[in-house]
DNA sequence: CGGGATCCTTTTTGATACTG
DNA sequence: CAGTATCAAAAAGGATCCCG
């Protein structure tokens, strides 16, 4: 192996576009949350609220908005007095599930990870250059 | 199926922790990008400034630097000249590239469904008032 | 080459208060 | 209950210049 050529990466790799295209979607900081908590099945506006601590009103109703836009969720009036209003992921939005949980499960081993760190900081070995760590 | 008990879901599905925790990693816009170009193997900076066309240096730098902190990936300054700085996926970062891979997947497929829309904007019909049930 | 330091603009969020 | 309106705060992103 004499030369370790250095590819461009758009010859393997697909462009940026797909990943940018469904980061918009799961972008917003409340949102992987949102379809998270339907993903159990229809929920309700105030339960969203209840479901996930610490979001307001408006952010949760534009996120929502969002989403529907997009066809992830769909929004169903009651016409009951008080009014009530369910939320339900589409076909399409539970397609996003697994991702979710993909997301949670490597989420929470970071989290191990980083209790780790702190009892022993200097675990992780620098790779390269004979220990070259500048900085 | 006489009474659907609406359960407190936090007794089913855990709590918002680990998705909050998560996506504080893959929060930013230009994250996952980066997870992406790396998971071919290791990258050079202005390399990835190439294969992330529209990212500024400021930018790119924080995320790298964000990353790093959190053990996704590792950074290795080469003693040359020009110096060279080599980022690659720790194995903790490689554990996202399925996720990454399943954000793209379903990003496409969202992509092709808001074309769909764009030709019949009234395809999707809205729940709820028609079949509503009231509870 | 690989950034750090600044400054500035655009988006996102948050806190309240109010409404049908 | 399920929002909307409004304002203020904060974060993210971009542009530019400079340095080792």
């Amino acid at each position: 192996m004499p030369l370790k050529v250095r590819k461009n990466r758009s010859q393997v790799l697909p462009p940026v576009c797909p990943l940018a295209e469904c980061m918009k979607l799961l972008g917003g900081a409340w949102t992987p949350n949102v379809v998270w908590h339907l993903s159990g099945g229809a929920r309700r506006f105030s339960e969203l609220r209840v479901d996930i601590p610490g979001v307001s009103a408006k952010v949760l109703t534009e996120r929502l908005r969002v989403l529907e836009a997009k066809g992830v969720l769909s929004r169903a009036v009651m016409p009951t007095s008080p009014p009530s209003v369910e939320y339900a992921l589409t076909p399409l939005g539970a397609e996003l599930v697994p991702v979710i949980e993909a997301i949670v499960k490597v989420g929470e081993r970071l989290k191990r990870r980083a209790m780790h760190l702190e009892a022993a900081p200097e675990l992780s070995p620098r790779r390269g250059a004979g220990g070259a760590r500048a900085r």
